[in-house]
DNA sequence: GACAGCATGTAATGAGTTACATGATTAA
DNA sequence: TTAATCATGTAACTCATTACATGCTGTC
């Protein structure tokens, strides 16, 4: 019995209460998108998975002449589901992030391509700004589907937030530093670079002062 | 000719200089893995398909008895390599976080399990912490072996850097979070959850005012 | 009568990973 | 002479993506 991660996602989220597939779909897109993207069509794909191992169960409904299928946790699921929870992570978080190698390669094209690229990046990040914000307000007005769950969904959330706002924030001035460049002569962009550069090496520093 | 994203990746090594794809696995390691990573094998691979599409040109040397193979980028590649960059960019930041997914289900799960995962995730971070630092004394120091790019690097680093200083930081006050829950009760649980996201909301609010 | 949303997939493909294999050179 | 590092791959696999395809239901 081998599961991958996705696995477990669907059926932690099946832990969570009985979905349809289009549901829980809608569901992935709204919620663990931004950390844990994975297509449609895997959505659908894995509980059939989940119910050949005994871990899920199928009830079948009908709205008029539609049908609708409906998928829950057994108990055999809820206890495979524990025991990947107490198990250890097995993969530390990766990014990919094709916008940051068009930065890391831009002394080969313009500098228009390096600030379009980054104009780009703002317009990526400002959809998740817009996501994240949306289930945020969400909490606040306290009509979130999981509200009970504020608690834990708030960490997430601060991740996310977070993350959206460092991106963005460095987009921006990213930009206005890549604008000023022409009015630097070499000397003045080379110190302005290390600027950037020791800045961080002292927040290093007294992070291992702490 | 269908290249993907990995051999533009590479394409735009070789157009820096030459390298045995040796030298070049180790630079991706160092360098793009953090936002781009890719398994070695891939990276032994993409250069055939470059050199079959003739963007790129093997050269045959040896040290003593044995052979290193030394690929350079050809006009073509070159040609091609502009022809990308002036592209717009394909796909926007992803994320994959096995360990956020984990605090997603928390409640599924034991708060000694959250914090496990949390902690986790500070061990996963360091690493990038440490290279990252590693990078950019090498810049402070001018030792970098692509200072002239000092400039472009910066950004690219400004993102990397701040990107691992914010994961430390949230898993930080995440786990003291976690750990002031039990002397809580129930509503100061909850409200102490929407303190953040009505922190993020006030964010928002700045930025579009902005 | 049309269109947005509900609902569920399949088929083909592929990019990338894991795991392994091999051997030469150099510094301790 | 042992270990680290230089150097280059192959084979098998698998997870996931892209691109459809289909038809019902409720609402404007």
């Amino acid at each position: 019995m081998k599961l991958t991660t996705t696995s477990y996602a669907i059926l932690g989220h099946l832990a969570l209460r009985p979905w349809t597939m289009y549901e829980l779909a809608a569901q992935m897109r709204n919620n663990v998108h931004y950390f844990f993207p994975r297509a449609e069509s895997q959505v659908y794909a894995e509980p059939k998975r989940l119910v050949g191992h005994g871990l899920a169960r199928v009830d079948k409904e009908s709205v008029g002449r539609r049908a609708r299928t409906i998928y829950s946790i057994t108990d055999a699921g809820r206890a495979e589901l524990e025991r990947w929870l107490a198990e250890r992570t097995a993969k530390g978080p990766t990014l990919e992030f094709e916008g940051l190698l068009r930065v890391f390669l831009a002394p080969l094209s313009s500098e228009s391509a390096l600030v379009d690229a980054l104009n780009r990046i703002r317009d990526d990040v400002s959809e998740m700004l817009e996501a994240v914000d949306r289930v945020g307000s969400e909490y606040v007005a306290g009509t979130a589907p999981f509200q009970r769950h504020a608690m834990t969904r708030s960490i997430v959330y601060d991740f996310l937030a977070s993350y959206a706002e460092l991106a963005d924030d460095w987009a921006r001035r990213s930009i206005a530093r890549v604008e000023a460049w022409p009015e630097l002569d070499d000397e003045a962009r080379h110190e302005e670079a290390m600027r950037i550069f020791r800045s961080h090496a002292r927040a290093a520093r007294r992070r291992r002062g702490a």
